[in-house]
DNA sequence: TGTACTGTTACGCCGCGTGATAGTGG
DNA sequence: ACCACTATCACGCGGCGTAACAGTAC
C-alpha cells in the first residue's frame, strides 16, 4: 500500500497526472481514513498497463475500453490503432515530401492555371497539391 | 472584395474559422461600416498561404512568423518543420512495431526480471521498452 | 414581416501544468 | 510551531465546433 509520493517516483508520471487518473475513472483508487490515495499491488499493474497503452498512443478513452476488455477485443483494438497509426506515418510522410517540394520551387501559386477548377475550395486544392507528388 | 459567406464557399474553411483568424491576428479584415468582414485579393492570397502552411502541420503562431518572414527566414522553418516531421515518423514507426509486438507476444510483464532496474522510472522503462526492437 | 445574412459572447473538447489554498502527520 | 506531505478547486493551453442571441439587408 504505496501513498501518492512514493507512486510518483516509481512510475515517473507527475501528482497532477495520478489525479487526474482517478478523478476521470481510469484509476480508481482506495482512501484512507484521512482520504489520501492508496495504491495497491494491483493498482500499480494498472498503472503499468495504461502507461503501455500510452506508449501506443492510445487516448484515454480507448485505454479506458482496453483495462476492461478480454484478449480478443483487446487484440482487435491493437490492430485498429496499428492501421491508424499506418495512416498517420503515411500522411506524414506526404506533408514531409510537399514541404521539400516547397522547399526547392517555393509555395505553389493560387492563380495558377493548373490548379483552377470551378466548385474546388482551396483547402481541397492544398491538399491535392501535397498528395500529386 | 467578398463577404464572409462567399469566402467561405471558396476557401473550404468555416465561418468560425475565418472569425478566429481575424480575433487572433492571423488574418488583419477590414470592415464595411456595418461591420461586417470584408475580404479582399490580398486577403485571399494570404489565406492561401495559410492554408498551404496549415497543410504542412504548422501551428497557427508559427504560420504568423512565416507570414512575415523573407525568404530565407522562410526556408529556414521550412527546413526545422521537416526535420520534426521526420522525428514524428520515426517515433511514430517506433510505436507502430511495439504495437505489433504486443499483438504477437502481449502486453510485457512489469515484474520481468529484465526489466527491474532501481531508479529507472515505470514511464522510462515502457519508453525502452519500444526502443529495444 | 420574413429570411438570409452578418456580428459577438461563451462553453466544450483533451490531458494534463501550474498555481492557490487548506487540512494532516510526525 | 515547523515542515513535508496530502487534498480540492480552478484557470490555461490550441484550434476551432457548436450553440445562443442580436443586429442588418433586401
Amino acid at each position: 500500500m504505496k501513498k501518492i509520493k512514493e507512486v510518483i517516483e516509481l512510475s515517473g508520471l507527475s501528482r497532477r497526472t495520478l489525479q487526474y487518473y482517478d478523478d476521470t475513472g481510469l484509476m480508481d483508487n482506495i482512501r484512507t481514513a484521512e482520504n489520501y490515495r492508496l495504491y495497491r499491488d494491483e493498482d500499480l499493474e494498472q498503472l503499468w498497463k495504461i502507461i503501455l497503452y500510452k506508449e501506443m498512443g492510445f487516448q484515454l478513452d480507448e485505454i479506458r475500453k482496453l483495462l476492461s476488455s478480454d484478449e480478443s477485443d483487446m487484440n482487435n483494438l491493437l490492430k485498429i490503432r496499428a492501421a491508424s497509426v499506418e495512416q498517420e506515418i503515411s500522411d506524414l510522410q506526404r506533408i514531409l515530401a510537399f514541404i521539400e517540394k516547397v522547399i526547392d520551387f517555393g509555395l505553389p501559386d493560387m492563380n495558377a492555371e493548373v490548379i483552377k477548377a470551378d466548385g474546388v475550395t482551396l483547402a481541397e486544392m492544398a491538399g491535392r497539391l501535397s498528395e500529386r507528388l
